[in-house]
DNA sequence: CTAACATATGAATATAAATTCATATGAATG
DNA sequence: CATTCATATGAATTTATATTCATATGTTAG
């Protein structure tokens, strides 16, 4: 019985502490996934620029209205970004300052890798 | 001929300008992939803590020697972690604390994000 | 209501990345 | 120097992801 409840508290700290831990990593490494592919990064970096129709971007970057239209769904599923309709066109924009933050932290990472400090 | 040489100066601009900005573009994206990855991230959690031998990581993670073989690999070639050998066990680390602040920035995203602030 | 335009979407395909499997390398030990 | 242990690696396979293609949805204009 005693031995019992023992267990049974250390599965709840295991419950507890590592699977949130371990939940945490895939949610992490999910939002890094986002920033991992060219593609989605040339939409964040146009982004940062202005908002822009999904028309444009697909021009811009010189790829298919589809693709980019799949690519704009997986950002604003993550809601690194978010759209507002005016008529026939759907404006896209950043959802906040956060993605500008996790790159140019990136960016920083290369800049100082390429020069290293002498 | 003063608008051939105004062409050319178009195109350097482009290749000095466009280009690099493309290739970083890769690079950052490269560098976001290997974050973006739950094996990797997991391992990177460990080495956290302190430097680890493959086997090590291999029992923590309950994965094949090999597929952490491989996945160490990609992190060094990226120089986000090194080595150092022991005899016949090979130690890895963290190669700076670059990889804590890239990975924090995320963090910090994720938990604002949970909690809306209020 | 129909045509035209902008975007979205599901399924198929193409492409890339992770894991496994078999085996090689390299160091220590008897 | 043969064996054992730790790690690395190439090729095959599996699995995941991006792109394409065909088509659907939704909005405006006539």
């Amino acid at each position: 019985m005693k031995v019992k409840l023992h267990v049974r508290q250390t599965l709840i700290k295991t419950v507890k502490q590592e699977l949130p831990r371990d939940e945490m990593l895939c949610d992490l490494a999910d939002l890094f996934k986002l920033f991992g592919d060219t593609t989605r990064m040339r939409i964040l970096f146009l982004l940062f620029e202005s908002e822009l129709c999904v028309c444009t971007i697909a021009e811009l970057l010189n790829m298919t209205q589809s693709a980019i239209s799949h690519q704009l769904k997986v950002l604003k599923q993550a809601k690194l970004i978010d759209c507002r309709r005016e008529g026939k066109t759907i404006y896209y924009f950043l959802a906040d300052d956060h993605v500008r933050t996790i790159i140019e932290q990136g960016f920083e990472h290369l800049t100082e890798e390429k020069e290293p400090e002498s």
